[in-house]
DNA sequence: GCTGGCACTCTATCACCATGAGTGCCAAAC
DNA sequence: GTTTGGCACTCATGGTGATAGAGTGCCAGC
């Protein structure tokens, strides 16, 4: 029997298998499950399903006489054909967009959607920084230092602010910087970073020919901040403490590694990035994730976007044994309510 | 009799008994110390010492037939009076002193510091970010954003930039905030921040019939942006997951509100600020320190100074049973590197 | 194809016991 | 009077059955 072809109750006692052991952390037998089901079956029947289940990997036993527990497998059909999300309460959408609504500058909003995230799940909420490329360029103004330093500072849709020191092959003056600034501002200002990044490129090319090096330092210096510009990947975690609750990641390692795993960032910001490819909720479940650390875990994100555009990405991270009905429309609605923030105070 | 009329004899014991406690872990019974302390006693009579250390509260039994235990007053009394702390051999010295070398930028450097710390004694590192009250206010600088926005920039001893958003009371042109950027520039670029800040208050006084409202808002505003430039006390932290391989804080609660404690800073914070007081190490053993999630670690500091003034606190957080005499020498010297990669770059 | 029945397996729990580490106290020895 | 050996006592630990309970697999009958 292959696993597209699984019959209907068996479908069936999957999810309510799924469903009892994601309430209570117990191997679920045969005698609860046709007692739970809504089923009208014997145990025994129900075991020679559950038999089945096994064969095809979707469920295992621990040992001889436990009941069974979902496997990876299982939960994935589970989450991709049986869950039944319910759709949040508009009560509970009005309370979490209040939470969000007393913030204002962006940094602050993502902190608070993943606290958000956190409070809501009882797990660890991760919100992605929103990427800056198609922010526009408000100002960009030098201030000389000492020695052959600039330090440069980019204005970017009237929040965020950008500091970066630069080097220069040789001292300039105030006025010389005032000038650069004014030519940048009147070229660029208002254009989206990205934007500013090609013609700054087309703009190098044409004037390498042409005498004025004032133009060509300024272009070059506008490169070199950009670049630091754009580089600024990052997340905000929270309520990671709330994962040391669940005794099932409680392990001496998992934990450790988790929190590593946090701290580096490097590999949870892949994980995230390749969840700006689908449009909507995703789910990875254990291993599928394909880091180690995030074995016992199950990280369920979304997108979040201003004009239609994928900014960036929030999720949850949680035990695989999570209430996956519950946290994906929580998820679900925490992009949209963070987009619709960021929409009006664009 | 009295704690400080304590016989040689029993002192010896105690180290001896701690010593070994801190070693393996283990409630460490007479016959032990018998053969440990290195004194040529029976067990019976040591078991008679032993009885006056515990009338004494400086050790304790976990339950009738163990052994004892150090009390934290015991901890206290061992720290104090009995402990022989080995010096770090130089060549330990020189391969820390190499780990901080390759960063510049102060920022960074007290990450590194943090991370050493962390690294060499396997319990979390911590280092609060310098005081900027001594540095120099080297240049300010407003841009306009939108209505009545204003960004102020602060360049501080060449390395730290600092931005606030300002709110005005009307909008200003660019040319108008040159003016006041011009005059502040003027009147106390080079100047330490405290220095800045009297000055302020007075030509705010002086100022105040004289009719130029202009200037009048000038030094309103740098009254704001310093404010929101010396507020800013933080801490770096590192090797938090360290602390996860000690199984004495493993308890469900006791690490969480350990690890909630890092995030919130404020309790943390406040616990550093006091250990400015003392010139040199200071130990907290567990409840010393007054906050109830660090009772059962204690907490190793040691200001780092610039030319002989405090700029900020280092130590490592571990539990109550760490081994002092390795970990005081270590943040005493992380203290001097610091200090003299800081003097270095001033 | 479903069901009841039955033998079997494995875990969890409890009581029980032996062991060993350690204590406190006392009386004798130094 | 300090030290010591001896002794009775306590308590945590670890192993051993015995037992109960949950659950399974399989088979024969409906």
């Amino acid at each position: 029997m292959a696993l597209s072809e699984l019959s209907e109750r068996a479908q069936q006692l999957l999810k309510a298998l799924t469903e009892r052991y994601i309430r209570d952390g117990q191997p679920v037998g045969s005698r609860t499950l046709a007692r739970d089901a809504g089923l009208q079956l014997s145990p025994a029947t129900i075991r020679n399903v559950m038999a089945d289940l096994e064969d095809l990997g979707l469920v295992r036993s621990p040992h001889t006489s436990a009941g069974r527990i979902p496997t990876v497998l299982g939960y994935r059909m589970f989450v991709d054909t049986l869950l039944t999300v319910q759709p949040l309460e508009s009560r509970v959408v009005e309370v979490m967009k209040a939470s969000l609504d007393g913030d204002d500058g962006s940094g602050k909003l993502v902190g608070s959607a993943s606290e958000l995230l956190s409070d809501v799940t009882r797990m660890a909420g991760i919100v992605s920084l929103p990427r800056s490329e198609h922010a526009a360029l408000q100002r960009v103004e030098f201030i000389p230092l000492t020695q052959r330093k600039v330090l440069a500072i980019l204005v970017v849709s009237n929040k965020e602010v950008q500091n970066s020191i630069i080097d220069t092959d040789r001292d300039y003056s105030a006025s010389e910087l005032q000038e650069v600034s004014n030519y940048l501002n009147a070229q660029f200002a208002g254009k989206e970073l990205s934007d500013v990044r090609i013609r700054l490129v087309e703009e190098l090319r044409e004037t390498r020919e042409s005498l004025n090096s004032m133009m060509q330092t300024a272009l070059q210096m506008a490169d070199q901040v950009l670049g630091t510009a754009e580089q600024g990947e990052d997340y905000v975690l929270a309520g990671q403490t709330n994962l040391l609750d669940f005794d099932e990641l409680c392990n001496a390692g998992t934990m450790r590694q988790l929190f590593e795993a946090f701290n580096e960032k490097s590999h949870i910001l892949k994980l995230l990035d390749q969840c700006v490819q689908g449009r909507g909720v995703q789910i990875f479940i254990g291993e599928e994730s394909g880091y180690e650390m995030l074995d016992e875990c199950s990280v369920v994100t979304a997108p979040y976007t201003v004009d239609g555009e994928i900014l960036g990405v929030l999720g949850v991270i949680g035990p695989t044994r999570m209430a996956y009905e519950r946290v994906i429309p929580i998820v679900d609605a925490t992009a949209r309510i963070l987009s619709a923030a960021l929409n009006l105070r664009k």
